[in-house]
DNA sequence: CTGTTAGCGCATTCAC
DNA sequence: GTGAATGCGCTAACAG
C-alpha cells in the first residue's frame, strides 16, 4: 500500500494534526518539527490522495467562464462545451458560472473580470481582448491569488497562468502553406478576410499567414485585408465588394467568423474560375460548405477539449499542483471533406455493451 | 449541499446498507424494498460520489497493456507513453502491467492476451492483429467480463469494448486529397508503402487512399503496393528499387513505419525530379525529414492521448459508467512543416506562477 | 432479507 | 505548539 499520513506521523514521531500543519504549509509548528516531518515524507516516498483530501474538504471549486456574446456559431458552441461542464458539476466538484459582454468591448469585459473577482472564485476562464485594461483587470485577479486561463485568444503581458487555445500563428502559417500549394501553378492574388485586429488570435493568424505567403508564395499579391466584424452581413457585402473589384481572385483565407457571409458571398459567384478558400472552426455552416466544395480547407481548435483543459488546469493551479502538459496542448485540426468527424449530438457515449 | 447515501436512505426508510445493495446491484433485497430505494434515488437527484466510493474500496484497477516489440519508433514511443501513466498510477489508482509481443505474430498475442486474462485484470488494452484467433482470444477476455480496448489497430467482429484509434480509412482518404492537390498539374504515377496487409490500420488506410485517388486523380497510377513489414532496412531496399524502375514517380504515400528506410532511400536520390511524401506518425526520423522537406504531410495519431483514453475507458467500463464520448475521439493530426508542434521531453507542467 | 458498525485517507474542530 | 477525536460519502464485514 501507498503510504498515509498515519505513517508519515509515525515515522516522525508527531501526530497526525502536526503532519497536516506541515503538509498544509500552516503555521503553528516549531521549525525543528516541521524538518522532522518533511523529512520524513521525503524518506517513505508520500504523495497525497488528492481525492480523499476533497472529500474530507467538501471542496467545490467555483469557476467563472466569460465569453463574447452574440451569434457567432464558434462562441455559442463555446457556450454549449461549458453548459455541457455545467453537468459534469456534480462529478467534477465545480460550480460554473457563464458570463457573456458583447464582443470587441473592452469596457465591458473589464466589468465582468471585476464582477468575477468581487466573488472570489476559485478560478476565471475568459475569451481576452488585447487591451491594457484588460491586463490590469486580469493582473487585478492575480493579484487576490485567483487563477486565470485565457481561452481561444491569449493575453500577452498579463499574469495569466495559462492559455487554452491553439498557436494561432502556426494556424495562419498552415494556412498560407495550404493555400500556395493547393493553388499550385494558378496565378491570381489572395484575399484575407478577418474579424477585429483588436484580438490577438486573428493578429497572429495574420502575421503567420502574411510571412508563409511572402516568404514561398510572393507569386500571389495579399488584397488588403478585408475586416468583417465577424458580422455575416458585413462580411457578406465587404467579401461580394472584393470579388466584383478583383474577379481574378485565386484564393480567400477566413481567419475570423461571419462566415456564413463569406460563403452566401461564394454562393452568389457563377461562371468565375475556382477559388481557394481556407477558413477557420467547424461549424454547421462550415462543415456544409466543405461537403459542398465551397470551401477547400477548415482549420479548427476543439471547443469542448478547450474547455476541459481550462477546468482542469484551473482546479489544479488552485490546488497548487502540476498537470499533464501533453494533455493540455490545443491542437489545430485540420478538416478536409476527407476527415471530417461525424456529427455528435451527445457527449456521452454508452457505458454497457453496445459496439461503436 | 447535493443528496448523499444517508439522504437516500431516510427517504426511502430503509438502511444504509440496503441502499448500498441497491446501488451496486448486489442480491438479497425484495423487489418491493428495492422499488422503493429505486424511487427515493430518482425523487432526490442522488448522484454517487465517485471518488468517495473508490476511497471506500481502496479500489485499484491492474490493467494490462499489450503491444509489439521491435525497434518500430512509433511503438516504444507508445510504450513511452505507457509507462509515463506507470508513473502517474499512485493517483490514478492504476496498476498497470506492459507486455510486448514480437510484430505481425498472431501466436504470440493470442499468448499474451490468454494469459493476461489468467491474471484476471480490471482491462486490457491491445494492438491488435487481425485474424480469427486473436478474436476469439479477445472474445475469451469478454466472456469473463474483463473490458478490452484495441490500441491503434482495430479488431473488427471482435466483442472488444472499445477502439482507441484514428479513423484510418480517413486517414487513406486524407492522404489521397492531399496528395493529389499537392501534385496539382504535375503527372506521373504514386507508389504507395505498407507495412503487412495482416494489420487491419494498413488496410483501411491503403482503401481510403485507392478510393480518393480512383475518384478524383485517376491521372496518376498507382504503383504495386510495397510491403515493407515495417522493417527500415528491407523498406530502404525496396523503395531504392522502385524509385530506380520508376523514375517517373510523384508521389509516394507510406501508411505504415519504417520510416527510416523511406528517408534514407529519399536521400540517395541527386538530381531528380521533385517527390511529394507523405506519411503517417510524427517520430524523430519523420519530424527532421519534415523540417528538412523531404517529407511534405505527416499524418499522426497522439500516442498520448490513445494511451489515457484507453486507461479512462477501461476503467469506466470496468465501474460500467459512461465516459465523455468526444474526449474519446483520437484525432487525426496533420503536419506540415509549419504547424509542428515544439518536441517536449517532459510530461510535467509547472505547478506554479510561470508563464508558458 | 435487512441493519449496525467500522474504516478508506485526509482535514478540522477542539482540548491540552 | 501539539494531540485526540470526529466526520466527509461510501463500502464491507458482521450481526440479527
Amino acid at each position: 500500500m501507498r503510504p498515509t499520513v498515519h505513517d508519515i506521523a509515525a515515522a516522525a514521531g508527531v501526530s497526525l494534526a502536526t503532519v497536516d500543519r506541515v503538509l498544509n504549509q500552516r503555521a503553528g509548528v516549531r521549525t525543528v518539527t516541521r524538518e522532522k516531518v518533511e523529512q520524513a515524507i521525503e524518506r517513505i516516498g508520500y504523495v497525497r490522495d488528492v481525492a480523499a483530501a476533497n472529500l474530507a474538504k467538501s471542496r467545490v471549486y467555483p469557476l467563472v467562464f466569460i465569453l463574447p456574446s452574440g451569434d457567432n456559431s464558434f462562441m455559442r458552441g463555446l457556450e454549449e462545451q461549458v453548459r455541457a461542464a455545467i453537468g459534469r458539476s456534480a462529478v467534477e466538484r465545480t460550480d460554473i458560472t457563464v458570463v457573456t459582454v458583447p464582443a470587441f468591448n473592452v469596457e465591458a469585459l473589464v466589468a465582468a473580470l471585476d464582477e468575477a473577482r468581487a466573488g472570489s472564485p476559485a478560478g476565471v476562464a475568459v475569451v481576452a481582448i488585447d487591451s491594457p485594461d484588460v491586463i490590469a483587470a486580469v493582473d487585478r485577479l492575480r493579484a487576490d491569488r485567483i487563477p486565470v486561463v485565457t481561452l481561444v485568444s491569449d493575453l500577452a503581458g498579463s499574469k495569466r497562468d495559462h492559455f487554452a487555445g491553439v498557436d494561432n500563428i502556426a494556424a495562419g502559417r498552415t494556412a498560407a502553406s495550404l493555400m500556395g500549394r493547393f493553388l499550385g501553378g494558378r496565378s491570381g492574388p489572395v484575399a484575407v478576410l478577418a474579424g477585429s485586429m483588436l484580438v490577438r488570435d486573428h493578429r497572429e493568424r495574420l502575421d503567420g499567414f502574411r510571412t508563409v505567403m511572402a516568404e514561398h508564395f510572393s507569386g500571389h499579391a495579399l488584397l488588403p485585408v478585408i475586416e468583417g466584424q465577424d458580422d455575416p452581413a458585413l462580411v457578406e457585402r465587404l467579401v461580394g465588394q472584393a470579388l466584383a473589384a478583383s474577379p481574378e481572385i485565386a484564393g480567400i483565407y477566413s481567419l475570423g467568423a461571419g462566415n456564413r457571409g463569406l460563403i452566401a458571398a461564394l454562393k452568389r459567384r457563377v461562371n468565375a474560375a475556382p477559388v481557394c478558400v481556407i477558413a477557420h472552426e467547424l461549424t454547421q455552416h462550415t462543415r456544409a460548405a466543405l461537403n459542398d466544395g465551397l470551401i477547400d480547407v477548415v482549420l479548427n481548435q476543439d471547443a469542448g477539449h478547450e474547455v476541459r483543459s481550462a477546468i482542469r488546469v484551473l482546479k489544479a493551479k488552485a490546488d497548487g499542483v502540476a498537470v499533464i502538459g501533453a494533455q493540455e496542448r490545443i491542437r489545430l485540426d485540420i478538416f478536409l471533406k476527407d476527415n471530417l468527424p461525424f456529427e455528435q449530438d451527445s457527449n456521452q457515449m454508452p457505458a454497457e455493451g453496445r459496439q461503436d
